[in-house]
RNA sequence: GCUGGUGUAGCUCAAUUGGUAGAGCAGCUGAUUUGUAAUCAGCAGGUCGCGGGUUCGAGUCCCAUCACCAGCUCCA
């Protein structure tokens, strides 16, 4: 059964089958396994002795080269499982999947001269089809995606109709480069790494703190007017309370553990979420149906023990600062909570104005993999199926991610592409009807019964951190004016400009403006910046003696270049205006 | 954790086959007082990621380790 496949994914696919040619002529030792298209390109992987080089790659893009100038015929034919199997003789991995195809289904084959491969198809017709690629890397991927099967070499390719095509998609992976969180929130000095600090543990550098805290300070604000309260509990606890919630069977090698279980008597570890602890605030007394729902948020500080291979600058690090809540209700208010969650996420994001760059998740458990989950198939059921409900009611468009649920329910996802392409999880909604049970949370309802209450677990802004990273790679560093850390810079012509610079340094601050840079050489407080922090900053205003005779400012903004001389109380409301609507 | 790559001054990069570590920008000092985001001069700055080894001699070769990058796996 051929696979569907557009035009530009089937160019792609043969592009594969040309490398994979290549690599047998090259490397006739190389293993073939699967090698389909992607996203941006293709792929393809192979098992070889030793990986290859960089130089390897551009032996065999020279090799494609020549396939595609033979001009081969490429050629489907289907064969019976054991002529399929004699064929694939000496490829172990073909003849695992060949057994692993259903009885009944064809096995196909595509032939271009010497070169044979199992596959699905569709393919283009002739090698010549394929005009413009690249091959862009060779990395390490696992057979079939399991960390316990061997590692094979995947080599990353793309290819486009047109040359012109193939450029300005490496051009504008170049841009892309340009814009990394990783490197550019470096270069403007929002974090940096230490190597005695250690993996996944970034300092944010006065510039980045000072970002993260508006964003704190707005959403906290935000979060109490829509009647969350916050909480502030501990650190870490000891092993018990994760005993109760699970953690300590399901999420333990995730645990930053401290001591020795078998010489300590009491052993602690630093929290990987904060539901656990903010439960306690539901438990603290007797609760009623009165008391629901009961909205708790905190700006918590978590720590992850991620592998070691995993972190990536502020997106993926092993202590964060997450805006989280969890939310008890009955479950007749279960939907409209869940609403007003999700009203939440979106009002953040698209102030934020990442609203248009989210995909939704709904994350669902994997029923083969037990191990990973507590809880019966009845509830999981329920709690899929309730959430299925609410999310069909709110007409959200999503997807289904098998096996991407919490260990104690299903979640919604807010997704988000970094600038390379690479998907993670912004924000997430989670629907959990477990754990109320593991902690004994009760309510008396109207009819005097006790019941466990349904928990929502959601962040409104998701961990700061990561957050940061996908605002820095949004606008390339030049954030949004309410944002920016720096939001003026004043440029004194000369000495006896530098008191009116002052003056307006003032005026600025007293209408809430404070994120302010003078030039002041006189003060010796001047400095140079590098041209990609001055190019970020929104507002640039030169002071001589013109602008003081007449009280104004010449104004020089990064949106808009020269806007020139304004009066000084004009510019003030101006910017005012702009950080109050956080427009962007 | 796995595969591969990288690590020289705050940043960006140099350093023949192993033979005394260089430059620009940033920094400091001084001069300049200037109309639209790099004014001029001088000075200083490095146990070449850290630790071993080979060698008469290591930034260059070998081993180990840490960190960073890409990808896989895993996840907010």
């Amino acid at each position: 059964m051929a696979v569907e496949m557009n035009e530009l994914q089937t160019l792609r696919h043969s592009a594969s089958h040309i490398l994979a040619q290549a690599v047998k002529r090259l490397f006739p030792e190389a293993k073939l396994t699967i090698g389909p298209p992607i996203d941006n390109g293709f792929y393809y992987d192979f098992d070889i002795e030793k990986p290859f080089s960089r130089e390897d790659l551009d032996n065999l893009e020279a090799e494609m080269k020549k396939i595609v100038k033979e001009n081969l015929k490429i050629e489907r034919f289907e064969l019976p499982r054991d002529e399929a199997l004699e064929l694939m003789k000496d490829e172990p991995y073909k003849q695992e999947l060949i057994n692993d195809l259903p009885e009944g289904e064809p096995i196909s084959f595509y032939k271009q001269g010497e070169f044979t491969d199992l596959c699905a198809g569709p393919h283009v017709r002739y090698t010549s089809k394929v005009k413009a690629f690249k091959l862009l890397s060779a990395t390490g991927a696992y057979w079939r995606g399991d960390e316990h099967n061997k590692m094979l070499t995947r080599v990353y390719g793309t290819a486009f109709q047109t040359k012109d095509e193939l450029a300005a998609h490496l051009e504008q992976l170049e841009e892309a480069k340009k814009r990394d969180h990783n490197k550019l929130g470096r270069e403007l000095e929002l974090f940096t790494t230490v190597d005695a600090i250690g993996q996944g543990l970034p300092i944010l550098l006065p510039k980045g703190a000072r970002i993260i805290q508006i964003l704190q300070r707005w959403i906290e604000d935000e979060e109490q007017k829509r009647g969350w309260q916050l909480t502030k509990t501990p650190y870490m606890a000891k092993s018990d309370l994760y005993k109760i919630s699970g953690h300590w069977d399901h999420y333990r090698d995730g645990m930053f553990v401290l001591g020795d279980e078998e010489k300590d008597g009491e052993v602690f570890a630093l929290r990987p979420m904060t539901c656990p602890f903010q439960y306690q605030v539901f438990l603290n007394r007797g609760r009623s149906y009165r008391d629901l729902p009961m909205r708790l948020n905190e700006t918590s500080t978590l720590f992850r023990n991620e592998a070691s291979g995993e972190m990536h600058g502020l997106i993926r690090v092993r202590q964060f600062t997450i805006s989280e809540g969890h939310l008890m209700c009955t479950p007749e208010q279960l939907e409209d909570e869940f609403r007003s969650c999700l009203e939440l996420t979106t009002y953040t994001l698209k102030t934020l104005g990442l609203y248009e760059d989210v995909s939704y998740r709904f994350s669902q458990w994997d029923p083969d993999d037990r191990d990973k989950y507590i809880g019966t198939v009845e509830q999981w059921d329920e709690a899929q199926g309730v959430m299925k409900t609410i999310l069909d009611d709110l007409g959200l468009e999503y997807k289904i991610g098998i096996g991407e649920a919490a260990f104690y329910g299903p979640k919604l996802d807010i997704q988000i592409k970094n600038v390379h392409g690479k998907e993670d999880t912004l924000i997430t909604i989670q629907i959990d009807q477990m754990l109320a049970e593991k902690f004994g949370m009760e309510y008396v309802d109207r009819d005097g019964k006790k019941k466990n209450p349904y928990i929502i677990h959601r962040t409104s802004i998701g961990c700061y951190e990561r957050t940061l990273a996908l605002l820095i790679e949004k606008y390339a560093g030049a954030f949004p004016t309410w944002l920016a850390p720096v939001q003026v810079r004043l440029l004194p012509i000369a000495d006896r400009h530098v008191d009116y610079a002052y003056e307006i340094k003032k005026k600025l601050e007293a209408a809430g403006i404070n994120r302010i840079e003078i030039d002041d050489r006189s003060e010796k407080l001047g400095f140079k910046l590098r041209e990609a922090q001055l190019e970020k900053i929104p507002y640039m205003i030169v002071i001589g003696d013109k602008d003081i005779e007449a009280g104004a400012v010449s104004v020089r903004s990064r949106k808009n270049g020269d806007m020139g001389s304004m009066p000084a109380d004009e510019f003030v409301k101006k910017i005012v205006e702009e950080v109050e609507t956080k427009a962007r």
